[in-house]
DNA sequence: TTGTAATGTTGACATCGTAAACATTGTTGG
DNA sequence: CCAACAATGTTTACGATGTCAACATTACAA
């Protein structure tokens, strides 16, 4: 019997598409291989065609969330065209507000048990892949370059420049969205207030 | 037939250690309650008899996982009794170097989902908690009534003080342990490095 | 056209969380 | 002392899940 439906076509990316959905929605506990065959009204196996099993699934979901990210961080620095110390702190506050508006995508950006999945195999997914963290490096390296130490005191060490502002927006958006940091007021104006200081850069 | 071990006494305390040890061994995703019922020597259901459900022990052993992250910290502190400025530098070095050395606490430590079930029916359980976040907070207090903000530009409002401080270290600890940060040298030094520039406090 | 690779389905299995019914033990009031 | 009862542990069962093997359907290339 033809089936007209029996090859969907392009299940791989519907795959990706509504898994990233289900993650949002469900949460990433609640999310499971089966519920997104089903969302794609297709067998519960079906997606092992594409996927060698769940991680490798999650991995793909976690390179188009990256995807994202990174977007909105570009967008950020392309908005301070000519001044690199703006640039950094817009770039900061976006890596913060894209974290609290979707607390979900920390699960997924930041699996160290994942990470180790990452090898020769898929490079090939790797390939057109962005990374996010890269372009927070290269604004750092850059203002450097620019700035070269004029402040007696201030980190001079790259790495430990690169870790520093890093590590500062990133645990600023794990500890908001998290809701370990319990405060009455506006986060993101709190966030402002710490970036746009004289101690930040 | 009288069964000498049938009554187990302590079960709730052992599978607390227990689920803790399994967590540290196999990591968060590989946890079971099954596996540490039978860690216990025990039918895979005994644990209801003390937990819930999975999040109560899970919740338990966090609350475990806490204690022990604030007793580093209290030591840190502890070290320099009369320079506030030191106590705050080596709480954050010993904020990082928990997590680095115990990555799965940070999943453990850090979950949004789970905060929202510690409410009034789990505050006996509360009662003996110890907040390390508390811990934290009440030193940056400390810190800033004694050191009224004698430079001009940095930060003056005592909670965005308090989450730049927290969100450093803490952002710093996650990006290590994650391996998101990648570098060849010791991540423990580049991290003594940045706490005690001038930059930072 | 025919065979083969790509893609989807069905059925099965082990593991898991959890609930219900039952068994054993410690405790307590008559 | 003993009978009721609460506390604690076991057995059995069920549905959800990840994954594998065997099979079905379709696309495509020799």
């Amino acid at each position: 019997m033809v089936n007209e439906s029996y090859h969907h076509e392009n299940l791989k990316s519907e795959l990706i598409k509504n898994g990233l959905k289900l993650l949002d929605e469900e949460g990433y506990e609640n999310f499971s291989l089966r519920k997104v065959a089903k969302a794609c009204g297709v067998s519960h196996t079906a997606p092992y065609r594409h996927f060698r099993n769940k991680d490798d699934l999650i991995i793909a979901i976690t390179l188009k969330a990256e995807h994202r990210f990174n977007s909105s961080l570009q967008e950020a620095i392309n908005s301070y065209p000519n001044d690199i110390k703006s640039q950094i702190k817009e770039m900061g506050y976006t890596y913060v507000k894209f974290f609290v508006e979707n607390p979900e995508y920390l699960r997924l950006l930041f699996r160290s048990d994942l990470k180790k999945h990452l090898n020769n195999e898929n490079c090939e997914i790797l390939k057109d892949n962005v990374q996010p963290f890269g372009t927070f490096y290269n604004t750092i390296v850059r203002y450097q370059s620019e700035n070269q130490s004029n402040d007696a005191g201030c980190i001079t060490d790259l790495n430990a420049l690169v870790l520093a502002c890093w590590g500062l927006v990133h645990g600023i958006a794990v500890l908001i969205s998290t809701k370990d940091f319990v405060y009455e007021g506006d986060y993101l104006e709190l966030t402002r207030k710490i970036l746009w200081s004289e101690t930040f850069l």
